[in-house]
DNA sequence: AATAAAACATGACAATTGTCATGTTTTGAG
DNA sequence: CTCAAAACATGACAATTGTCATGTTTTATT
């Protein structure tokens, strides 16, 4: 297990590299990205420490990456050779039954993002990428909760799947209706339950 | 390990149930379904014979499931109580490595399917669709490939996001293009390349 | 074979979202 | 601190997709 550190403008690894190493996200966030033929990406999530990441099928079958996973400022990643992480999977069942609940957990949460995706309305995907990201990574203030990840409008989109302009509008109109205040340096999500319900409406 | 039929109009469980089971399809489909509030539904995966379900976190954390298993047609599962799933796999590393390259696999497929939501058109979608059935459930036939699971427009609809009117509409182009023919109970891929092609472009 | 229900089909129009163009503000590197 | 690059912002317009209404065809059941 050795760890390996990563800045900005470098890739932890590129869709369609082969894959060599199990990894876990020890410092800082990692985007899963992948993009289509004509240029367009997709963020498919942001992955925070203790993170697991090609723990899976992928790793098996000699296969390549299926999307990049790219640092978001400084990170630091713990990773181990895929040889040697099968075999301390076959000899450790705690081990197993952790990656099976963790992937458990990542299906169903790519699951609820293609739901999402494919009912809900752009505001509405953006309430819930908000709601996410103030339980996954907020942090407590006087007046709302801060998102503690960077994320410009641009990053939104992306995981949201829509358009750059789409999300700036859409956060302005969440910015006049008090929703949220601030952008990427410093992103606060002032009214929570609103959000909830406009999530869900 | 034991066998359970279902039939039309049947649920195998529903959104919300509490998880009690692992599952496995023997003979016929089961639809993973989402719904969101106000009643718009959203097909997450058609399972085949050999598919797993439940074989994952929800089952562990005493949770309720995410979505709802809807047999397609008549269906035969085998089923495991969730603890003795579990005593079985902590005393079979086969079994649990298995498991655990069949849910990173369904999580690849899970982010590809998000991938397609969030950044192709509805058409792009189906030709998606269609492409993967083929490859999927496809049977050889003198002219295309039949796809052998019975999908009405408004699967198809709810499989990609759009609406089943979108559907129709985009299938009567398909079928002009003659890229495909038939309805639900014969749908044949015609030419295969270039729903390819259009999937891609 | 009759018949009700479901699936398929199509038009007119509305709503949502994307595209392109242009300008301002903020951020970060030197 | 300066300055270029990135992020944010906004308008005008186009394209895509949804909504609603209505009608035909197919399917399944008695």
């Amino acid at each position: 297990m050795t760890e390996t550190r990563y800045g900005k403008g470098q890739y932890i690894f590129r869709e369609g590299d082969p894959t060599e190493y199990f990894h876990i996200v020890k410092e800082g966030s990692v985007k899963c990205v992948k993009s289509s033929l004509d240029g367009k990406e997709c963020t498919l999530k942001v992955l925070m420490p203790g993170d697991l990441f090609c723990c899976d099928a992928s790793a098996f079958d000699g296969a390549s990456h299926p999307g990049t996973a790219q640092p978001m400022g400084d990170v630091s990643v713990l990773r181990m050779k895929k040889d040697a992480y099968f075999k301390m999977l076959r000899a450790n069942p705690d081990a197993a039954m952790e990656v099976i609940r963790y992937l458990g957990n990542r299906l169903n949460e790519a699951q609820e993002k293609a739901k999402v995706l494919a009912l809900d309305r752009a505001d509405q995907r953006l309430a819930s990428l908000l709601i996410s990201l103030a339980e996954r990574s907020g942090v407590p203030e006087p007046n709302g909760i801060r998102v503690s990840v960077r994320l410009t409008r641009q990053d939104m989109a992306n995981m949201v799947g829509v358009t750059t302009e789409t999300a700036i509008r859409i956060m302005a109109r969440f910015k006049k209706a008090r929703l949220v205040s601030g952008t990427a340096a410093r992103l606060v999500i002032r009214d929570l339950p609103q959000l909830r319900l406009l999530a869900s409406t």
